[in-house]
This record gives C-alpha cells, sequence and structure tokens, in this order.
DNA sequence: TATACAATCTGTAGCTGCTACAGATTCAAG
DNA sequence: CTTGAATCTGTAGCAGCTACAGATTGTATA
C-alpha cells in the first residue's frame, strides 16, 4: 500500500508547458476552463504537477492539434474518467469529422469562386475588374 | 445641377439589413469598424441611408461570405474609392485563395487522420480504444 | 391627440482559444 | 543574501460578430 504511492516526479508549470509543447499561459487557461484539475502548490504558492498532470495535457494538446474543441475534449476526458466504450469514443469522433468535412466543403466552394472570379480579370492597369462588379452585384439567389 | 440631387430613397437601419440580408447589430459593428462611413441621422437620432448605403453592404456581405476578413475589404474598399486597377484587386483575391487553400490543406490532413483512427475502433461495447490511446501518446516527431 | 407598440439608440458583455501584458511575489543558484 | 528567472493573479486584446439592458424615438390606430 504505502510502496503503491511512489516517488512522483514532481515539476512545475514550465517544465509541465516544456514537456507537453504548450505554453504557460494556455496551461493556466485550461484550468480556469476546468479542462485541468487545480494541481497541487508550493508554500509560495507556485503549481506543481505530477506525471498524470503531464499524461491529461498530453491528452488535451493532441486532440487540440486534432481540432476538437474545448467542449468536445470535456466529453472526451469524462469518458475516460467513467466509463466509456470505443463506441461512444468513436461517436464523438466521427461528429467531429463531419464537422471538418462541412468546413472542407465549404471552403472548396470558396476556392472555385474566387479562382473562377480571378480566371475572368484582365490582370493588366485598367479600373475595369469583374471581381469588384461582382461584388457589388446583388446576390441572385 | 439640382437634377443631380434627385430623390433618394431614404431608409432606417432595419430595412438596410433587410435589404442585405444583415444583422441591425451587424451593421452598427462594421460602422463602428470604419467599414461604413456614419451615416445622416435623423431629428431623433436615428440612422438614415440611402442606395449607396445598400451597395457599400452588398459589397461588404458579399465579400465576407467569399471569406475577405474585415482587414482585406477595408483594402478592397479603399482601392475601389481611390484609384485601382484590376491587377491590385486580383492580387488581394489571389493572397486570399492562398489562404483558404492553406486551409483546406490542413483540414484534409485532419480528415486523414480522424479518418484513420475511426477505422481502428472496433465500435463496440469495450474500454479498448485505439482513438484514446493515440490521444494519449506522445507526439513521436 | 393620446396611446400603444415597434424600432432604434448607446454601451457593454459574451462567444472561442488562446496570447500578452502589468505589477507583485517566489524560487533557485551563486 | 542577493540577483535574476520563473511564477503568480488579474485583466485586456485578437476576429467577427451576437445579445442583451435600459432608454428613447417613430408610427399607426383609436
Amino acid at each position: 500500500m504505502i510502496d503503491a504511492m511512489q516517488h512522483q516526479e514532481l515539476i512545475g508549470i514550465g517544465e509541465l508547458a516544456k514537456r507537453t509543447g504548450s505554453k504557460v499561459e494556455t496551461i493556466r487557461y485550461y484550468e480556469h476552463q476546468g479542462l485541468l484539475p487545480e494541481p497541487m502548490r508550493t508554500a509560495g504558492g507556485h503549481r506543481v504537477y505530477d506525471t498524470d498532470g503531464v499524461k491529461r495535457l498530453t491528452f488535451i494538446r493532441r486532440s487540440r492539434e486534432l481540432g476538437f474543441s474545448i467542449a468536445e475534449i470535456e466529453q472526451l476526458l469524462t469518458l475516460v474518467g467513467h466509463n466509456y466504450t470505443c463506441h461512444d469514443i468513436r461517436e464523438i469522433t466521427m461528429d467531429h469529422l463531419e464537422t471538418i468535412q462541412r468546413k472542407i466543403d465549404d471552403l472548396q466552394r470558396l476556392e472555385r469562386v474566387l479562382t473562377e472570379m480571378a480566371s475572368q480579370c484582365s490582370d493588366d492597369q485598367t479600373p475595369e475588374c469583374p471581381i469588384i462588379d461582382a461584388l457589388y452585384a446583388q446576390a441572385e439567389h
């Protein structure tokens, strides 16, 4: 039992930031948002983290890199802490995937319209520009 | 000369919003940001717009729909007001296009990674999930 | 004309996900 | 013990709106 409380490496917020590729302010922000629990403190009030802190923040950072929102990460972390199934997790992931695909579709539409517009430009020194004309035009439908 | 100052239809901010598909608050926001000039007022202080207002706001709204930022729209409007060439306008458009293409690339990378992850899920009721494993894993490089 | 109700007014706070200060304190090394 | 780096709290800023609150104005009907 006492052996179970093994020596844990304790680190400050700067070291945590370095190990997870975060910024110190971002860590405090996550704490404030409830993504990270309030850590232990030194006598002077500085935050102290153990390896659990590193793991949790790594999870958060990787999730953010994959475009999950703070709210989605909260969901994931809550599930992970309670009882989750692979099915639950996959569902959240698939929802997120749909959001991303919608964004891609939207941007590709913009890309097509802008490319088409630019292709009609003379690209010379005259003040006649089909792009400007198009922007002033009322939306047709 | 006097004939040049023809009867202009004057409308309130609500009607302007309706005609351009904006919200009233958005119009005031654009004014505050300097995209729209300060309009005339009634004796009581309500904003009054003419057809120029409609045209300018239409321009802004169409530009926003195409993803141009407020700053880019300011550039475009300044050019349009001064002396612009088709070349100038096309350049701003091409810059914007590049930004959009970068975003598409980023999102497509996410899409690939997430699809790959989800494909490895058993999608069943067990608490073993390759997505969670991947999120906890340290980034390799 | 009186009244009611809609529209508009200004100003401020909230959203997302951080980032960047300021000014005070604490920690660690020499 | 001193110095300088790290950390502390709290607040404001970024984009592009949106959403109030509380006061005023405009307009249509009785």
